[in-house]
DNA sequence: ACCTGAACACCGTTCAAGT
DNA sequence: ACCTGAACACCGTTCAAGT
């Protein structure tokens, strides 16, 4: 019954690499980094698992390949987006592109997970730092001095910083509290801090949660410094 | 035969919770995070790997566990460093502190990877970040602003900062290469700054690597960030 | 050229059973 | 209390075979 034909179904598309990597895409941006296994994917697809290795080599291969799809996404929007020239601005010019990175990103939520592990070392990477790097230029950067700044941003040119912690699980928040509950006495900065900080934001029971404020604050405070020292 | 009895046998030493985690430590270390699976851990026990799970709830907690003990570490080579006061030395202080973090977290390179997953809401953390704040308010900062601080270091507290790309690995370094020759023309300003980067250090071909150099210079561009707006 | 079936080696985890 | 054997559902990947 799967398999009678159809004369008013419409042709199967052929699958291919483009296809697979945007499906894997949609996989992982539906159900996290680890709903993307080689067999769901396939699946997704009406195909056997098999067949994909005809078209990729393998799953580290897709892997580096919706790194590549999602930068893609981001050189769109960055290049789209309604920012000052360098020349005259070089901070703002560099915020509003990493700010519009990061509204990628955020539609991405497993990326932060596989940047690292898969180095993308591809045409729209390489496209994207090259757009970065004329910015620098343009802002009177030497390119010793714009090589220490891309470092010194790390993964917060493609709009995410490292957090220390995830945002609870419902399942955890109760056993955190009552950790952090028992460990009052040996920890009253954190106690203190907690409260002047929760009592700031009321949203936020334990203080920290990797929101856009806390994302602006860190990246200002490094577009401020390399402005800094390009002047000095 | 494994299983006679020899009298000279060293009894076995039972299995506990930290016995667990100290051999995952051991093995993350040896092979990568990928090498530690529930087999491969129970062998290196000489158990089953069911028995395991008398130990802990699951893999999960495994991972759970060994950031704790790492991060037990971190706490005694904090504690151990010399450092300048911060009330005088603010900076210094910081520095010092979490330059020796960063020491551990060399020894245990698998740690990133697993860091932002696996939430570490635990007694060691705890304490590791109270002694933090400690030095926040005894260099006269606020709590928001030390709150803010933590967010923008993020990962850096505890020594490693997310880079985007990782050392390239044998098999694709050729690749790299071409694919990096093929695009220079639409490229100028990667193939000028890496000119420019590899002839500072004959060590590097691409001019991108995490090494301690960029570490610290990322580092101190916050550290002297932070120390400004305390005093504005 | 493109896809598949069967099979392999490896996971994490359960459950009832052993001592 | 502590450990195990057998079994399950799931991985990524191979290889020879189909159309």
């Amino acid at each position: 019954m799967a398999t009678q034909t159809d004369p008013r179904a419409v042709p199967r598309i052929p699958l291919s690499r483009q296809r697979v990597l945007e499906a894997a895409v949609a996989l992982a941006d539906e159900g996290g980094i680890e709903a993307l296994t080689m067999r769901r994917l396939a699946e997704e697809l009406d195909v056997e698992a098999m067949s994909l290795y005809y078209h990729v080599a393998n799953k580290d291969a897709i892997l580096d390949g919706v790194v590549e799809v999602v930068i893609d996404e981001i050189n769109q929007a960055v290049e789209g987006v309604d920012a000052p020239s360098a020349a005259h601005d070089w901070t703002g010019a560099m915020r509003a592109r990493i700010l519009a990175a990061r509204q990628v990103l955020l539609r991405h939520r497993w990326m932060p997970e596989i940047i690292g592990r898969h180095t993308p070392m591809n045409r729209p990477v390489l496209r994207y730092f090259e757009s970065l790097l004329g910015l620098f230029k343009e802002g009177g950067f030497s390119y010793e001095l714009a090589h220490h700044a891309l470092h010194a941003l790390g993964s917060r040119v493609i709009g995410f910083s490292q957090e220390l912690f995830e945002p609870d699980e419902e399942d955890r928040a109760a056993a955190n509290e009552a950790l952090f509950a028992e460990m009052a006495p040996q920890i009253p900065h954190l106690v203190e801090m907690t409260m002047t900080v929760s009592h700031d934001d009321p949203d936020s029971t334990l203080g920290w949660c990797d929101d856009q404020t806390e994302f602006e604050f860190g990246l200002d405070l490094l577009l401020d410094g390399l402005a800094r020292l390009r002047t000095a």
